[in-house]
DNA sequence: TTTATTTCTTGATATATGTCAAGAGGAACC
DNA sequence: GGTTCCTCTTGACATATATCAAGAAATAAA
């Protein structure tokens, strides 16, 4: 949950410090590429909104894009027969797809939804498939990217097994303290793990 | 935690009904590459054993190699202050490395013990940096792998922000009865985020 | 503004899970 | 075979967290 994070069956990237930036800035910063690269892969998203309440993606249909917020919120749940999960939250600066029917071609397994109205830039799957022709050594590029995410998950599973109610609110907080004031807290205590009133409780506290 | 799993900092890939493969089934079956370019790979691996006790790698040193278990279990662990956290067990079929450190040239974030004797096929990093020049399209198929495996964790944070101690006990055995024959309960427990008394009384019960 | 919804808080209480401690069983070692 | 050590179990109890219900506060809608 450090840098950079990803979660919900789709994949996100968000470093604190980027978050004024744009599309570009993102891109170079984190894959390192020439301006030249950078520039052929912008070229391939377009601006897209999303209104509050609208579904990026449903669970159980297909998702054939991937966008990078750059306004709003937009949680990432799914059912149980008896409650609704929050698994993630994402941010402006956040890479937003169902990385599963992305890449694999599946049905989604997460329902994303605009908690807010959003600003998107988003790139359709046949042109996402592209890139690799377009940037040298994208995939490896991509390859280290999910590795990444990979390894902010193993740090969020870490969290839930080792850390208490409090301990994984503090830790939220310190890391995204915005979050706390932006979306409903329920959200933020279901995916934390936790009870909306344990998260209220512990909230009084501190 | 279905057909592919992985966990710890490191990645494993485990699929039930490959339990009895060895290395060269294995990796034909899971990256579907060709009889030629799989036997390119597996030469560049060795067989190399670890006692009981012993460390495949220790948190804070450096990992550079990746390897596959043959026989025998793997503990993946970490200390907190207070206690000490069982990330995952990994069991024949798996690849194991701190995966961090093997891509990142970062130190390792957890330690690789071994809970049994254990008979593992070994590749250096060296050697496993060459892969991609031995065959065609490596960087997107391993991109696929630990694509897979980022799913498979982001389904093991929704279980454990979603379930109580019962059903995640349940979950596991149901995944994986082996493992509760094989290896002290103690690990399993922390593994599934609760004390060794609450996993032993769910276990009277069941 | 006023009203209607949604979200948050708080208390009372129930339940799940953790902690401590003692002992039982089993495996490893001598 | 006996000892030692490690692991598991079980009971008693403490604590964390969930649930239910009511009301307050905030937000959205009219």
């Amino acid at each position: 949950m450090k840098s950079l994070n990803l979660v919900g069956a789709f994949f996100c990237a968000n470093f604190e410090r980027y978050q004024e930036m744009k599309l570009p800035q993102y891109i170079q910063s984190y894959f390192g590429i020439s301006d030249t690269d950078v520039n052929k892969v912008v070229e391939l998203f377009e601006e897209t909104t999303l209104n509050k309440g609208d579904y990026y993606v449903k669970a159980g249909h297909y998702c054939n894009q991937l966008s990078f917020i750059q306004e709003g919120f937009i949680r990432v749940w799914s059912e149980t027969p008896t409650k609704e999960i929050t698994q993630w939250i994402s941010t402006p600066g956040y890479f937003i797809t169902d990385l599963s029917s992305l890449i694999f071609k599946t049905t989604a397994r997460w329902n994303l939804q605009a908690l807010t109205d959003c600003k998107l830039y988003t790139i359709k799957q046949e042109r996402y498939n592209q890139i690799n022709h377009l940037v040298d050594n994208w995939d490896e590029l991509e390859k280290l990217f999910i590795a990444k995410c990979f390894l902010t998950l193993e740090d969020r599973v870490f969290s839930q097994i080792s850390m208490t109610a409090e301990e994984r609110y503090q830790q939220l907080f310190e890391l995204n303290p915005g979050l706390f004031n932006q979306v409903p807290l329920q959200y933020l205590a279901s995916m934390l793990g936790m009870s909306p009133e344990t998260f209220s409780r512990i909230r009084a506290k501190s």
